[in-house]
DNA sequence: CACTTGACCTGTCCGC
DNA sequence: TGCGGACAGGTCAAGT
């Protein structure tokens, strides 16, 4: 669920209601979700200013001016959500849309001053947060193998071609499902994507033609852009920083339509199948598996 | 090495 | 109504 879209969405807001705030107190449920020693904690979060938000692939990178950074992975069912005197305010209008906080979700809870409060709610507990040197940040297992971002202006269809046909033998979709070829796409926009560029799913890479994947390359950063745009997809639990829903799933075109009409042929409906062992959606008539 | 599957979790939904 | 099982899907470890 948070995937890029989402995981910008969430970075856009910490950023501007974040940035500048000191760190007070950080409570956490278990272990499991900031496994890092309470010494480090003392001496590196608490009372630590946040300089800056950053995002890497799906995860977010909270800088201190400590040079420390907290990085977090929001997983499936991960939420980050700020709340200030700015959100409490009586009249405020969005007061009916925010649940009171913390939750039975909740696995950790940053204080801030001024009477803030930064929580980081989690369902189903995949997702986790750490607290490490800002300079050993690219170092970590993820970012050393993590592919190129999708949106940035040095990754072009070129690069893209390149990486993916190194899976050659797995589908279309496993490869985009695959971090390491490309950061940032999930299961929505896999199928999004896949479904724009008028590719089924399970087609095998090296089944696909360069000017298919051409093709794809454009579908990904017209999904990815328009879902920022429409701050990410809410299928269930995601939540931007200020605990609100996202739109895109309005405008998906297959994703969650099993049943509906494709939006190119009325008279044809979604179908869901399983690839790459996830639930996946497409339109039986524009996307067919070709072999060469 | 390339690729696939299962585990990690909890809440929800569906069929009996 | 209650209950078991399937399902949701990001990533890593273990399996083929």
């Amino acid at each position: 669920m948070p995937e890029l879209p989402e995981v910008e969405t969430v970075r856009l807001g910490l950023e501007k209601l974040l940035v500048g705030h000191t760190i007070l107190v950080e409570t956490h449920d278990t272990d499991k979700g900031f496994p890092n020693s309470s010494s480090d904690v003392e001496q590196f979060l608490v009372g630590a200013e946040v300089i800056a938000v950053r995002r890497r692939a799906k995860v977010l990178l909270i800088d201190l001016n400590t040079s420390y950074t907290l990085v977090i992975h929001l997983k499936m069912t991960g939420q980050l959500v700020y709340r200030g005197k700015e959100s409490f305010g009586a009249g405020h209008p969005n007061e009916s849309l925010i649940g009171a906080l913390p939750d039975r979700s909740t696995r950790v809870t940053f204080e801030l001053d001024r009477g803030a409060k930064l929580f980081f709610n989690d369902q189903r507990k995949f997702g986790w947060v750490r607290l490490l040197p800002t300079i050993e940040v690219p170092n970590i297992d993820f970012m050393k193998k993590v592919g190129p971002e999708p949106l940035e202006d040095d990754f072009t269809p070129k690069i893209f071609i390149e990486r993916i046909r190194r899976r050659a033998n797995t589908s279309i979709k496993a490869a985009l499902l695959d971090q390491t070829v490309l950061a940032g796409i999930g299961n929505i926009y896999a199928d999004e994507s896949l479904w724009g560029a008028k590719i089924h799913p399970a087609t095998h890479v090296k089944d696909v033609s360069d000017a298919e994947l051409k093709k794809l390359f454009t579908e990904i950063q017209y999904v990815l852009r328009l879902a920022i745009e429409k701050g990410g997809s809410t299928d269930k639990n995601y939540v931007n920083a200020e605990g609100k829903k996202g739109s895109y799933i309005d405008f998906a075109r297959v994703f969650r339509r099993e049943g509906l009409p494709c939006p190119r042929h009325s008279d044809t409906l979604i179908v869901k199948s399983k690839v790459a062992g996830r639930g996946t959606h497409t339109c039986p008539r524009c996307q067919t598996i070709v072999k060469y």
